[in-house]
Parts: structure tokens; sequence; C-alpha cells
DNA sequence: ATGATATCCTAGTAAATTGATAGTTATTAT
DNA sequence: ATAATAACTATCAATTTACTAGGATATCAT
């Protein structure tokens, strides 16, 4: 299917909420869970990979925490989803033509090719920063909908 | 992840040997098989969905077989991919909102929303037609490039 | 030093999905 | 009749997914 896993649904989630509080210091993986109600031993899974791809720094003990490694400016949706979900490859053949004897003269095979390199355009669009404007414009207009209407 | 199973990506060769075949009668399943060196059997597992979504048609006993039911150009990779792999949308929560609590308020859905459609649309732009040109350009130039070396 | 607070790491597992095979029945052209 | 072909059902091993459990290790505040 064409669609994301847990992994790639809670890690930008989990992305998001750092970018929120990027350079208010570190945040603890507790919070996270608590705010984006994951739980707290799953979300770890996600930051070891997010950690060992350099998108995110952590600080061990007491008042430890995460934070990311660049401005949310830096970071896309492509950074983060293929960390997590593996490269962005509708087919191992895209990547790796030894994976199907008939890449050299399958059609279907450049096609997929082409979709893959257009979805991963789309993807590397969409930065942390966008969505926290985003968040902070969506948290406004909800709040001026609540003093018109209670 | 982001790819393509086995269904979406037999399925469309399979759409493609057909496609090639339109207007020339009925394709047997045992000729696609062997052209796409594709079991029989697991063939048919797309055949069905295929028949039921009313994207060919199916004549059976003895020189029975299979065609598209409409022009290679009136039919796309979306139309095909959402059959066998389920409807192109990245997370639940996209086309249902009732899937996750926070849907009202979360960027993230709005973003996977935005890319869902993005996705989409790249996918219907791309038709059997297109498919069929490509190929036949292919193997011309294969051909050519055979006479030049060899 | 010590204890509280975090990160870090390894295993395990139930459920779902995937990829494929086997065998049987129904229908039609010849 | 019979050979060819679609249509259907059931099964199954392997993989992937989405978690959970339990602890080891590092760091800071006191």
């Amino acid at each position: 299917m064409i669609r994301l896993s847990t992994k790639g649904r809670y890690g930008v989630r989990l992305m998001l909420d750092l970018a929120l509080h990027f350079g208010k210091g570190l945040v603890s993986l507790r919070d996270v869970a608590q705010r984006q109600e994951i739980s707290e031993k799953y979300l770890w899974q996600l930051i070891a990979p997010l950690k060992h791809a350099g998108l995110i720094n952590a600080a061990r003990g007491a008042n430890g925490g995460y934070a990311l490694t660049r401005p949310p400016k830096q970071i896309n949706l492509k950074d983060i989803v293929s960390v997590l979900e593996g490269p962005v490859c509708l087919l191992d053949c895209v990547n790796n033509p030894s994976a199907c004897k008939r890449s050299a003269l399958c059609i279907a095979r450049d096609v997929w090719q082409e979709t893959s390199r257009k979805i991963l355009k789309i993807l590397s669009t969409v930065t942390l920063e966008n969505m926290v404007h985003k968040q902070k414009n969506k948290i406004k207009n909800w709040n001026q909908k609540s003093r018109k209407y209670y």
C-alpha cells in the first residue's frame, strides 16, 4: 500500500513537537509522550534512528532530553520519512536495477522511477518550519472562533 | 514504507500487457504469465479485483481471456493502484477523521492530506497509453542501437 | 557519595500482511 | 465429449508491524 506506517506517522509528530520547542532547551521523551499520547518506549525506537541520522541531539542524565540539531527550516518530511520508513522508492528495482532482470527494458520501472522522484520532491518541500507556522495559525484561528461562539 | 507491494507492481505490468494488446482480441492469463514471468495463479488474484472494479472484461471457456474495458488512454496508474493496494491515502485519518481523536487540531494530518492529494495527482497523470508509447519507443531505440553495434 | 531522572539497549510477541501454491468447479469453442 | 480457460476456495510459510517488558547506563542536583 502507498501508506505510512506508525513509525513515519508518530515520527513526524515527534519531530514537530521538537520543532515547536526549538531554541528553548531540551525536551524529555516523557513530555513528548504525554503531549502526543504515544508510549514513551515506542517513541524511543523512533528517536534512536533519528539521532543516528543526525537529525536530533540527546543529553543523558537528569534534566536531559532531546533537541533538533538544526533549525526547523532545514529539516523536511523527506529527511524524517526516509530515516524511519526507509528510502522513498516505490520498488526495489528503482534504486537497484539488478533486483529484477527485466530492468533494462521494463517501462513499468521507468515510470515508477519517475514517480518516486516526484514523490520525493513533494516530501522535501514540506519543512518543519512550515508545519510550525501552520500549527500556530491553526491555534490562533481556533481561539478566534471560540471567542466568537462561546 | 512508501513503497508498492507486488500487487501493484505486477498489476501494472499485467495491465500494460493488456494495453499492448488492446483492440486485438482477448488475451489469456497463461500468455500474460509467460510474457511477464509471473505465476498464473498469482496473477489471477490481481485479475479478480481489477475485473470487479470494471477495468477489465473476461470471457470464460476455450479461447476465452481478458481485455481492457476502455482504451488505454482512459486508464491511469491511480485507477490500477487504488484497486490493488487500496486507496492512496498515507494515513487512515486523512480520509476518515474519526480514526484519530486529534484530527481536528492535528497539523500533521493536514500535511499528510495535502501530500496524499499531490501523490494521487501524480499517479492519475500517467495513463496506460503513455506507457504503451514509451514501450514502443524504447524497443525502437534498442533495435537501432543493436543495428549500430552488432 | 547518593539517589533521582533521563537516556540507552535488547528481547520478545501477538496480530496482520504478503507472496505464493494447490486443488476444484464452471463455462465455452471445437 | 473434450480440451481449454476462467472462477473460486483454502491454505500456508515468511515477513512486517506495532507494541511491551525489563533492565543497564549516564548525568545532574543535593
